[in-house]
DNA sequence: TATTGTTATACTCTATAACTATA
DNA sequence: TATAGTTATAGAGTATAACAATA
């Protein structure tokens, strides 16, 4: 006998568990690849200050500090790393001096599309084992949990 | 219109792109919950290691090595910590002494388990606003997501 | 000589607290 | 006084390289 409608609270623990397994599992390989890098080395968190400042070019450091869920001490470090190796370029606001203006630089642009190609094309070689079917099961699985955890980024 | 069959190797690159996407962002939720433990706090690392020991009692610090990812290095550092915690029992194999036998004692089992469930009971409450078949679907992608990238791990 | 761990060194991520500059 | 960022400090994860102990 099973139980086609298994009660809500255990089948969040049961979720909840197996995310707990699985998350850093993946994250470990995401990590190694953009270390990986044939170029220069990129860590994630760097990595998402780059795919976020492409999306929002102009953004402020207290914007990326809220997008990645740090403080904004934080960001500014990390920042600062990106802005000495030439990938940000980030000048003071003349309207309001207090704040930063933060921009991909082109070697920025250029690292950030090779380090996301190199990345995807791994990931994406590591899923062919799998049927189409279970890829997009997946890909709707990760969609569900971006709308789920997106929120809490930007608090 | 809409393509029921997209070639396989756009629906890999769009998967590995949500993937690159969604995976720091669950990470970083992991991260601070264990982090925010009220008693001691726990890194996702130390947390990891704490769990495997649960499974493999006696384990040697190159099986911790190899199950999480890292160098012996890493391993030794982060078992170190939880040595000086007070969480794992560190000493010789008298049959072979260049190799350690690692174990859980009672303080660790028991912070093991309450940051499990303190963590997950966070990220189930998390879920809550999805409905059943939803998180099944996420369960399901879990798991297909942990056969690809969990046989990585023990190189 | 090969294997198992540890130590040394060097970065990065991360937080909190104290600080500077601007509003 | 309040806000935007930076700096100081400290602990942890991570890697590589050099080392010690054991086989």
């Amino acid at each position: 006998m099973s139980f086609p409608n298994p009660p809500q609270e255990e089948l969040l623990i049961a979720c909840a568990t197996k995310l707990m397994e699985t998350i850093p599992l993946v994250m470990r390989t995401i990590r190694s690849d953009m270390r990986a890098q044939s170029s220069t080395t990129l860590s994630v968190s760097q990595f998402r200050t780059l795919a976020f400042l492409d999306r929002a070019p102009g953004a402020s450091l207290s914007a990326v500090a809220d997008h990645l869920g740090v403080t904004s001490a934080t960001a500014s470090a990390t920042t600062e790393r990106l802005v000495q190796r030439n990938f940000v370029d980030r000048r003071h606001d003349p309207q309001e001096r207090r704040r930063v203006v933060l921009q991909l630089t082109e070697a920025g642009k250029q690292h950030l599309q090779e380090a996301r190609s190199q990345t995807r094309t791994h990931i994406a070689t590591l899923l062919e084992s799998l049927t189409d079917d279970q890829v997009s099961l997946i890909q709707d699985g990760l969609i569900l949990l971006k709308q789920v955890f997106e929120p809490l980024e930007h608090h």
